[in-house]
DNA sequence: AGAGCTCACTTTTTT
DNA sequence: AGTGAGCTCT
């Protein structure tokens, strides 16, 4: 971690050398996990292992990634052939290999959310279950839950109103699943350790041949990672497992904070060292972060230390309003820069959900000049409607049973096949137990369920694929996605719309290609599935990109393994952080202080800490009292405290309020004692009267908006003051917005 | 068949 | 406040 002096303390140099059997380092915050775990690769190495015969297990890819580029700086030079990745991507890449036995052939895609959703609705339909009473959602979160707790379909067992639908389900999800020679990511897990735990010599074969397993923060994992990592390090039994219970945070995916507690009962014999000194918090953000945690009944009592005395005092911002908190937040990281001699990757800014980060974009984009800024994991780079479109497109030319993939992109571009078309070729592939292609294709040579005019349509659409999927494995996946781009008329058909909109993912698309170029460039064996492969298992593209000079922006829970010199938290209020779905169960409050104290740890000199007294939150404004956690954090650790006013309102800004007919924003003013009066309120905001007639409707008016610009009133829902416009602009089309965010002309 | 419009629902958190 | 599914109108 950061100031070690090169040295390894007593305990770190331990962990290192120790030599055989299972161990498990119980790491605090900043006490140089991440040093022992890549130090201990490197020896390891350095002793002659090959470095095949090591498996190091990790949560996300950026901890992969980082910790393999380490150990080669320790050793200075490459390290061929170490197992390191995710838990998910070494099942992937076991599976591709082995995945027969359960089902999946070398070329299995992986479904995302959106893909599972999409193919649970059409298992729902088959089985006549209503979607309106039990979510595809909800279902399969109950599947996944299984999953993570190793429980097969067969082995699934109702216990209630719902699970019994959930039993129902779950097995035709898996047949479907298996029909489009596709694994979601509970299946990455499980069908691992369901290969393993079936074939005697296959487990023999790796178990034997990983001879030393490393597993990082292992507080994290849930049974079937556990079963894994059992039976992949059973032969040997040279398990090193690293991990903080007080940062265990993923509960909700099943992890088991047991795991950790009680790795000690389970392995017999095992060496246990903890790491208590810190090395990268100052003392005041250590306080802190122990004043939180310490409140917490089921840890593993620990106190850290460092030898760094003191450090700078808590900043405590409380502000009347999100936007305020995200100008608060803008304003003093460009002090910190001009002052402090920060530069913006110093800084970091954490917030409890993605929603949240909006607020502060728009102030960093707004302060003068824009602070640049990078946002980790949200809506990601391939979640967008074109980006799936051509990847559905490439999956579908290296399956051709995915299903989903293929519904997805039948009709697009719009080549008029309808859902009439659709549904009748899934009632023929289920009739027939065959793939929708098969049913295409059968549907138009034969005389199958479709007419003239749809026949050829669908037959058009079978001759492109085949002709895309032609001489596949022969051709660079870049160049195949530029076929598909092409042929399928895709960018001609956005060139067509000519909106700004479709000039944007006609960027984004050239964006993919050539990121897959890239992709070609650093892989040695860059197959069309291997790419495919990745795509699925990648977080965000920022995960590649490593751009310097930027703010980072991110959950608390992508913070984890971070550090930062400077960092703020934000949102620090009773429902938000702690979320509102913690509050009535003590448990996962616990997981919630865990994750402030993931949080704070981060920290390594400077500390800030804001709320917002009243916030926009789907869509309604609240007010809501302090987070709880701030009332744990000793006052002698906070220097400063912040008060805000919002800022007058400005020309451009939205109107502030309601206006239409008698409507009042009839939000209680917050109660609390430092309860901030905003007398700024402007009071000569235009008026949305005079859009509307009597009845609250029509008139062909016109508003602004401050991105969009300029555009026409099409409809109005909702009950003041919440209520939607649907405006049309000629930038973007079509939008709903609420009207506080327009301002009328 | 497709476009447009309305409504409902959403939100933790990630692989 | 954005998305997505379903309905209606063309």
């Amino acid at each position: 971690m950061s100031a070690n002096n090169g040295q390894l303390n007593p305990p770190q140099a331990q962990a290192v050398a120790h030599q055989d059997g299972p161990l498990l380092v119980l790491a605090g915050a900043g006490s140089g996990k991440t040093r022992v775990i890549t130090q201990r690769i490197a020896r390891l190495v350095d002793e002659g292992l090959d470095p095949r015969r090591i498996l190091a297990v990790t949560f996300t890819n950026k901890a992969a990634r980082e910790m393999r580029e380490r150990a080669e700086r320790l050793i200075a030079r490459r390290i061929a052939g170490l197992w390191i990745g995710t838990f998910h991507s070494i099942c992937a890449r076991l599976l591709r290999r082995y995945g027969d036995a359960v089902g999946l052939s070398p070329s299995y895609v992986i479904y995302d959310d959106g893909d599972q959703r999409t193919l649970m609705r059409q298992v729902m339909r088959q089985e006549a279950i209503s979607e309106r009473l039990f979510a595809p959602r909800d279902v399969l979160s109950h599947i996944d839950r299984a999953k993570n707790a190793g429980t097969s379909a067969e082995q699934y067992q109702a216990h209630d109103y719902f699970s019994d639908i959930v039993a129902r389900l779950y097995p035709a999800y898996q047949r479907q699943l298996q029909r489009c020679d596709a694994a979601d990511f509970g299946d990455l897990l499980l069908k691992t350790v369901q290969l393993l735990r079936a074939d005697e010599a296959l487990r023999q074969h790796l178990s034997s041949s990983f001879e030393q397993v490393l597993v990082d923060e292992f507080q994290d994992t849930n049974p079937v990672q556990y079963e894994l990592i059992r039976l992949l390090s059973s032969t040997h039994n040279n398990i090193c497992v690293v991990g903080d219970d007080d940062q265990s945070i993923y509960r909700w995916r099943g992890a088991q904070i047991e795991n950790i507690l009680g790795f000690e009962r389970d392995h017999p014999g095992a060496q246990v060292i903890k790491l208590e000194q810190n090395y990268r918090s100052s003392q005041v953000v250590l306080d802190a972060a122990h004043a939180v945690i310490s409140r917490n009944a089921q840890r593993k009592a620990k106190q850290l230390w460092t030898d760094q005395q003191g450090g700078e005092p808590i900043t405590l911002c409380v502000a009347p309003d999100e936007r305020t908190e995200a100008r608060f937040v803008a304003s003093r990281i460009h002090q910190l820069v001009a002052q402090a001699g920060h530069t913006f990757d110093d800084v970091a800014i954490f917030y409890r959900t993605h929603a949240q980060s909006r607020a502060i974009e728009e102030a960093l984009r707004a302060a003068s000049p824009p602070i640049p800024y990078a946002v980790y994991g949200g809506m990601r780079f391939y979640d967008r409607a074109e980006i799936k479109d051509l990847l559905c497109y490439l999956k579908l030319l290296i399956n051709p049973a995915d299903d989903v993939a293929l519904q997805r992109v039948i009709n697009v571009p719009a080549r008029g096949i309808g859902k009439t078309t659709v549904e009748k070729l899934i009632g023929h592939a289920s009739a027939h137990g065959i793939s929708l292609l098969d049913a295409a294709r059968a549907a138009a040579t034969s005389d199958g369920p479709l007419g003239g005019a749809a026949r050829r349509k669908v037959g058009d659409f079978v001759k492109l694929i085949d002709a895309l999927a032609e001489g596949v494995s022969e051709t660079l996946p870049s160049t195949l996605a530029e076929r598909v781009l092409d042929d399928s008329g895709y960018l001609q058909s956005l060139a067509q719309s000519g909106t700004v909109e479709a000039t944007t993912r006609a960027e984004n698309l050239s964006e993919l290609v050539s990121s897959i170029r890239q992709f070609e460039a650093a892989t040695e064996e860059a197959t069309l599935v291997s790419y495919l492969e990745q795509v699925s298992l990648a977080t965000d593209v920022t995960d590649q990109t490593n751009e310097q000079g930027q703010v980072s922006l991110m959950t608390v829970h992508s913070a984890k393994g971070l550090e930062f010199p400077t960092v703020f938290v934000i949102g620090l209020e009773q429902g938000i952080f702690p979320h509102a779905r913690s509050l009535d169960a003590p448990e996962e409050l616990e997981e919630e202080r865990r994750l402030a104290y993931v949080a704070i740890t981060r920290t390594k000199r400077r500390l800030f800490l804001s709320r917002a007294m009243q916030r926009w939150h789907l869509g309604q404004l609240k007010a809501r009292p302090p987070s709880e956690f701030l009332s744990d954090i000793p006052e002698q650790l906070i220097g400063e405290r912040a008060g805000l006013h919002a800022a007058p309102a400005r020309r451009n800004a939205p109107a502030r309020l309601p206006a239409f007919a008698g409507a009042h924003l009839d939000q209680p003013e917050p109660t609390y004692d430092d309860a901030w009066v905003d007398d700024e309120f402007d009071q000569s905001a235009p008026d949305f009267d005079d859009l509307f007639d009597a009845d609250g409707f029509r008139v062909g008016m016109r508003v602004k908006h401050r991105k969009f610009g300029v555009g026409e009133i099409r409809s109005l829902t909702g009950t003041a003051p919440n209520l939607n416009l649907t405006v049309y602009f000629k930038t973007v089309g079509a939008k709903t917005i609420r009207s506080q965010f327009v301002e009328p002309l």
